[in-house]
DNA sequence: CATGAATGAGGTTTCATTCAT
DNA sequence: GATGAATGAAACCTCATTCAT
């Protein structure tokens, strides 16, 4: 009566786990336009009707992914950045900070760029809740022009030229199989900065 | 019997073209992951079966009417570029041509970003022959790292840091229904040429 | 080329009796409540999707049956009535003939009352064009108040009193598979008439 | 252990009161065709393994609520009659008494009209337990028809066209949220009785 | 008693594609 | 070439019900 021998929450998490881990394979293996929910179940071995107890429906099932991605992702991105650090530096920590987070996330990373190319796929709301992780980022940038460190741009067009480049390599490089190499981020890393240096 | 005089080719071409213009129409309408046959069938007001007299299949539709596009926004990429003009100039050109043409064919282009972020849509052939367009390009980049002009960094990279950004804010005042400023393309341009440079 | 052996207008016409058949058998077999396209389109040997050619949807499908078996089961109700007769005879035949098109259509009339019982099966529209078929029924009602011929309460009032109990008979008769007399039928307008008779 | 001293049976009362209500309202508001257990859970503050604890299935629920609703409508029926009044007082007081009990449950009203008009939904017991309830009716119209008092017509008719049209008029009322005024109310028996006195 | 989790079966509808004319 | 009709397969989602705790 006081003993729960296995506990519900376990099973849970094991199900949505299970559910997660078949959308990355899935989405990788048939392509995420291929994505049904019958798919998906079936690869996590859960009856379809299993995945609306734990999402209210396809697209919240992809939002509520989505964020959780994110927040995997973008959690050490500020790791080792304080503001006391010159903008230079801070910004490539936190540009190697992303590399690290991708390589170490490989699928989860299709999967939210898969997103970000559709975000019709998810709410409104998550999608807004995404761009907020990012908030300290704006703050940077905009320190940094005023400072005038780096140029008088859009924080769109520094964010797009900053992180662009990196994941488009770290994409090819998935697809490829192959590794970045130190050389290759640090080299992209420098190129970003000196786009976007006063 | 009734025989028609009149050339058959531009009936056909009239039915293509309805279909392509349903597409881009409704593609923004309702969103590429909606489009179905029955739907752009109808919005081109033909009937389901016609768009298997032109096409073998959904790829097939998408596969032509992607190399269609490629063609239209590529076949200005390189006007005014001669091999003879320092290869700044030449950048320049290539990229203000590319904004040009993508700011001529907003629909098209959105299609073709559609496609570029969702590959498996169309065939693989398809694919490969849409990357052959920009063919110039790459001996372009390659000349300029001979010459130490620029970076001696993979051209994918170099892309990625020229077109890139540029689309990526095409499409943001695309959403925006506002047009980019001359200054804001030459800032942008100014920026991608900081970052490639020796 | 200028014979059609077969055409397509027969073909459909088919296909549209064979759906509406199902749906007036199986409601009668296993209870209207308990249908669905499914059931329906494998009872009249169609695909399901076939059902989706002819109707929008379930509530247009029943709201196009609804109105077609108003039609059918009203489109006499007031033959051999005109406004010259005295109200008492007008009413007599009108019911008389109601009576008549019940017993010569009983599924279609068990659908009608399903239908009656369960509006929010059908469109605003559907339901409010049914109404309508009973015109010249208000107009009569009026006139009778007018005159005095008839007492002076609401019209839904008069139909409910002359209509219901005779409609409540002929359900009851027709799941007992029994036949309602002459005499019924008479005592039962006898009675109604007494009831609104000034 | 925890043992619960207080009366079990109070807490199942509330759980089987809330299902009941959430059943009366989510009908109203969502429809009878679309309740389901789900949904009647969810309103009701229960689980829907609860509802399985109280109810077989849900023909059980329907038929158990049928007839408790019966009984409230019902219960008071025949208050203020006994078999020494003459025939129409006793007939007039019975039909008074069922508005009030329509009006006093409008709720359970809707419902028990819903079940009337759907009997499949509940058993065949159950209806038949309903029809049950109007048994001093039965005897009342077979002494009126047989002191002549009334016309010598079958008891199904006298009660489709004593209860039939004040039903009709409830249930207008109900919808357009207005009140049945007690004129409409006499003149509505007087109707009836017009109808079937001898 | 009570529950949230779980599910097979089935609901409505749309899909890409083919058929018959 | 062109079409509306037709369809099996599959999409998303909900159902009534049972399971495990």
């Amino acid at each position: 009566m006081f003993i729960y021998y296995r506990n519900m929450r376990t099973k849970d998490e094991n199900k949505i786990i299970s559910i997660h881990n078949a959308i990355f394979d899935l989405g990788i293996e048939i392509g995420y336009q291929n994505l049904s929910i019958a798919k998906i179940a079936k690869k996590a071995n859960v009856s379809p009707a299993t995945v609306y107890i734990y999402y209210k429906d396809k697209e919240d099932m992809f939002s509520t992914l989505y964020l959780k991605v994110k927040d995997i992702i973008d959690s050490n991105l500020f790791q080792n950045v304080n503001s006391e650090q010159p903008f230079k530096l801070q910004l490539e920590t936190i540009l190697k900070n992303h590399v690290q987070a991708i390589m170490a996330y490989p699928k989860e990373s299709v999967f939210m760029k898969y997103i970000n190319s559709n975000p019709s796929l998810i709410s409104k709301e998550a999608y807004e809740e995404g761009m907020k992780k990012a908030a300290y980022l704006y703050q940077l940038y905009e320190e940094g022009v005023e400072k005038q460190v780096i140029k008088n741009v859009s924080k769109e067009l520094i964010i797009a030229i900053t992180f662009g480049p990196l994941n488009h390599l770290l994409e090819q490089h998935y697809y490829a199989q192959t590794k970045m190499s130190e050389e290759e981020i640090n080299q992209t890393i420098e190129m970003s900065w000196d786009a976007i240096k006063a």
